[in-house]
DNA sequence: CGGAGTGCCACC
DNA sequence: GGTGGCACTCCG
């Protein structure tokens, strides 16, 4: 099963809107696809600046990228200046969309092409980016660390020595950037091992491919049923 | 009166093309002018590589300027190694512009600054160089001599022992180049023969400024109907 | 969907 | 660093 599924609201719109995709179908521009956004109250938006208008002038969409719907790297990496890799794991609240989305499309999944073709092309990434950033840890305002992930015994990196935070940041990397379902490495960890330039998909975190069985899903279901109860709670309390 | 008037179409564009200068508003690139050609099925022309496209093959556009819609004297030398001055009196019909033309400017006339700003430099060009076709006729391709050009009266060659083959060369120059109106020296021949570097306008040809008299204009006014008619009649004939 | 107006970057 | 050229945006 594909980690694809479990994916976190990554790039996602916040609740309510709706993004389109009409492709023109005759006219010199024949092939072209317009993007549209609907918001929460119906309104159809346009381009952009119509978009900036429309959300007052607290957000700075500098990075949104209206055709795709996606925050650009490139273009936050313009603003501030450090490496390319770095800026991989960056908080989902940086992105102005914090919500799941409804995408439409009415076209059919032929475009593989125009993938390629569009976007601005971020240079190529380190493969072990993450061990920059071994032995860092995340910590709260108080500098007080965060407590320490863990991961499932069946997910296993591959890599020179990557500590278990390095694995997670490469996966989350990998959900981040989200264009692809996640599936983890498809050679063996030897292969990979003897030359890592050549073997490695750069598509995909360090890990193995693994085994997601029916009850791992059902068991993950019930962590977050139960998480959401708690959370129900709580907030019930304020009220 | 200018000469400027008589002007043929030097630099023109032929019939039924225009240019068109655009100077942008806003943006990043505020101030920077686009040029735009629209040919005579009303087409809009962006780029030369789109003029090129639209002229077809058989037009060598490498010496055409399409910012400034005229022909670059530097270009024309880089493909035939000779002296800048030689290239001056260079036949209209190597410009693949033949015909008059309307200039459509949206701007005011400010742009003083950007002549002077724009285009490739010509190195400066000898003061007397017509003096290097001393002695030399035009022929046709049955090395036949033709006629040589008398010149009227009132035309008063300044410069040292020019001959009267040298001043039309030096005249239909100025012309070809064609900026400015063609006035002549404004300084006397006394001053201009003492220090030919510091008093000498290199932008005018070498004659001395004249009256032009309205005789003198219904008189060329005759002479060109005439020609014109002898045309028409040679033409009728061939039908 | 067109097209004027602008962004952008490869190329010199 | 400056520009030519084109792709794109955005609104009619």
């Amino acid at each position: 099963m594909e980690l694809e599924k479990r994916r976190s609201n990554c790039g996602g719109l916040p609740s309510g809107w709706k993004r389109e995709e009409v492709v023109r179908k005759s006219g010199l521009s024949v092939g072209k696809t317009d993007v549209y956004y609907y918001s929460p109250d119906g309104k159809k938006i346009r381009s952009k600046p119509m978009l900036a208008r429309h959300l007052g002038e607290s957000l700075d969409l500098s990075a949104f990228d209206f055709r795709t719907g996606r925050i650009i790297h490139s273009a936050l990496r313009k603003r501030i200046r450090h490496d390319t890799s770095l800026v991989l794991p960056i908080r989902q609240t940086a992105s102005i969309f914090k919500q799941p989305v409804t995408v439409i499309r009415n076209l059919t999944e032929s475009k593989s092409k125009t993938d390629l073709k569009h976007g601005p092309q971020d240079p190529p990434k380190q493969l072990f980016w993450e061990k920059r950033l071994q032995g860092m840890k995340a910590c709260d305002s108080g500098d007080e660390f965060l407590l320490p992930l863990d991961l499932p015994r069946n997910v296993q990196g591959v890599g020179p020595e990557l500590s278990t935070e390095n694995i997670l940041q490469s996966i989350s990397a990998a959900l981040h950037l989200g264009n692809a379902p996640v599936t983890g490495q498809a050679n063996n960890k030897a292969t990979l091992a003897k030359n890592p330039g050549v073997n490695i998909d750069t598509n995909q975190p360090h890990i193995q491919q693994m085994i997601v069985s029916e009850d791992d899903i059902k068991r993950q279901e019930t962590k977050v049923m139960e998480a959401r109860r708690k959370l129900q709670d709580v907030m019930k309390g304020h009220l």
